[in-house]
DNA sequence: CTTATATTTAGATGTTTGGCTAAATATGCA
DNA sequence: TGCATATTTAGCCAAACATCTAAATATAAG
């Protein structure tokens, strides 16, 4: 689980989730709404992959990124546990 | 946001927020619930004081750390605004 | 005024991180 | 086969991080 909270204290990484949270989409696709290059972008993808928040799907030279919603779920869950916020959080 | 975010991603930081969720402890009383040094921890409550997720009240030599539980409800929430489970996270 | 206690600050060290450029890999297409 | 495209891997660097020991600070108590 600490690899999920390391992978989502960066905004990049926060931001690609976001991305994947609307639809599942390839690293080239990703990179247009980023500034940094792309070898820095698939670094991150392999963060959010050991993880386990992302999995990509490789299809001709061209890879779909999908998020994994219930790993992002069950890790807020568990934030949410830790600190006991009993009701859920709105 | 980022910075608690950051506090987040550690731990040590999380234990620390889960022990004050509980009740207001002083600094010393938190040390006994970890291997770490005192200046160890003493960093960490710097790292969650920067992130306004604690404040330190002093007494005499005695620090007590207190959690401000609703910024702590706030940065989880965004978080689930940022990947859309409108529902809420039970 | 001296000593004991609680905590932080200073300074050092090894590791991790996020970024870059250049090169490698894999695939599709003429 | 040869070229273009998509993406990753390799190698480097500077900054940030988590940790430690030793020293400083502040206060209380005899």
């Amino acid at each position: 689980m600490n690899l999920v909270y390391k992978a989502l204290s960066d905004p990049t990484r926060r931001k690609i989730l976001a991305l994947l949270r609307g639809r599942a989409m390839t690293a080239g696709e990703i990179a247009k709404h980023f500034e940094v290059t792309k070898p820095t972008l698939s670094r991150h993808f392999a963060v959010l992959r050991e993880a386990d928040l992302i999995h990509g799907d490789k299809r001709g030279t061209v890879i779909t990124y999908h998020l994994h919603v219930t790993v992002l779920e069950e890790a807020l869950s568990s934030l949410i546990d830790l600190f006991q916020m009993k009701g859920g959080v709105k």
